[in-house]
RNA sequence: GGCCAGAUAGCUCAGUUGGUAGAGCAGCGGACUGAAAAUCCGCGUGUCGGCAGUUCGAUUCUGCCUCUGGCCA
């Protein structure tokens, strides 16, 4: 729906490039950025951490000097990143893009940053350490149904729709609650301010693949190919030179944490690469749910020919229909 | 060649005192508001190796065959 009172051109143009892992994104992204004046974003809650480099498969050193990208080595693998942090920086990214006279290419996998610029986030407040620590410690002893329990005599909306085995979201619930005193549901259904709404006009492309098992022989083939170029001794290195634990997010990601379960002695040696395999496969599930189900974006078939092509057609069009959109 | 064990879902296996079967993993579907490459919810997808026999009824009992391990030659 176009708001009559925003002409068509009103607001300046920005491309979201999103597509599930191994899907190809960034092959056409610098395909693209060799085209138009494009400067590029990434959207991934895991390219940002600084030392992971091969099991992100974050394009080289080379790469990124030729086609400098914001949001990619922002934190260490000891930090937290956060939606509402990658919603800030990426606007930040954007506006910066705009003054300069190009245009933002954001370009990634991480479906609930992607919601987050577009739909934006409520007042909600930022997470504490202290508090999540001692639910932690309350819900190893009583076990989250009863933690679960407890939320839904505060804030009966929120319980409802959360599995009493849903550790997280419980716990955020929770934390929230005791954090402001008021339920999540209520705040979450506060109207939330017109600034939520970023002042672009976005296209979006979901890169999808028609054939999944093509993009499962794909995530199988760069697996092992992460594996041969040193996987294991990058975690190695990471844990020699910072301080990690296996439950911080960066040590979650796909790859690292089966990396780190084989070197506690959890998995044998010999199941690493199926592991890696799977779980690369089950986070292009979920991305593809989002994509599909939840994100308004026009699907184009990853698999085909003449993919790039196809992508720059889309995005030629769609730059036609800002005659009057003028670089500052 | 002989003896023993096994053959059940894509994989590893459980089970049926004879009434056509179920776990884990994988897979598939879904949810998702400051950890999201996270977290969680739902779904069994099957000539029970083959052919006979006994039986109202065999994946289950019996025989033969095939294959795979192991032991003995």
């Amino acid at each position: 729906m176009t708001s009559a009172a925003v002409p068509e051109d009103a607001l300046p143009p920005a491309i979201l490039l999103l597509g599930p892992t191994a899907s190809g994104k960034t092959a056409v992204a610098l395909h693209l950025a060799d085209r138009f004046p494009f400067d590029l974003i990434s959207v991934d809650s895991a390219l940002v951490y600084r030392d992971m480099n091969i099991g992100t498969a974050k394009p080289d050193t080379a790469t990124l000097a030729r086609y400098p990208h914001a949001l990619v080595d922002l934190i260490s693998p000891e930090e937290h990143y956060s939606a509402a942090r990658f919603r800030a920086d990426a606007l930040t990214a954007m506006a910066e893009s705009r003054a300069r006279g190009r245009i933002p290419l954001l370009v990634g996998g991480t479906m609930l940053y992607v919601k987050a610029l577009l739909h934006g986030l409520s007042d909600l407040p930022q997470a504490n350490p202290a508090l999540r620590a001692e639910l932690d410690a309350r819900a190893a002893s009583a076990g989250w149904p009863a933690l679960h329990a407890e939320l839904a005599r505060h804030d009966p909306e929120t319980a409802a729709r959360l599995a009493p085995g849903d550790a997280q979201r419980i716990q955020r619930a929770l934390e929230i609650l005791y954090l402001t005193g008021r339920p999540m549901s209520a705040l979450l259904n506060e109207p939330r301010p017109q600034a939520q709404t970023p002042p672009w006009r976005f296209l979006s492309l979901a890169l999808l693949p028609r054939e999944r098992s093509v993009l499962h022989a794909r995530i199988a083939e760069r697996f092992t190919r992460m594996l041969e170029q040193g996987l294991v001794s990058e975690v190695s290195a990471l844990r020699t030179k910072y301080r990690l634990y296996d439950e911080l997010p960066s040590m979650r990601c796909v790859g690292y944490r089966q990396v780190w379960e084989m070197q506690e002695g959890r998995i044998p040696p010999a199941e690493l690469r199926d592991r890696g395999i799977f779980a690369t496969r089950q986070l292009a599930k979920r991305q593809i749910t989002w994509l599909t189900n939840t994100l308004e974006a026009e699907a184009i078939d990853c698999l085909q020919e003449s993919l790039l092509s196809e992508v720059q057609e889309r995005i030629e069009r769609f730059l036609a229909g800002f005659p009057r959109y003028a670089p500052v």
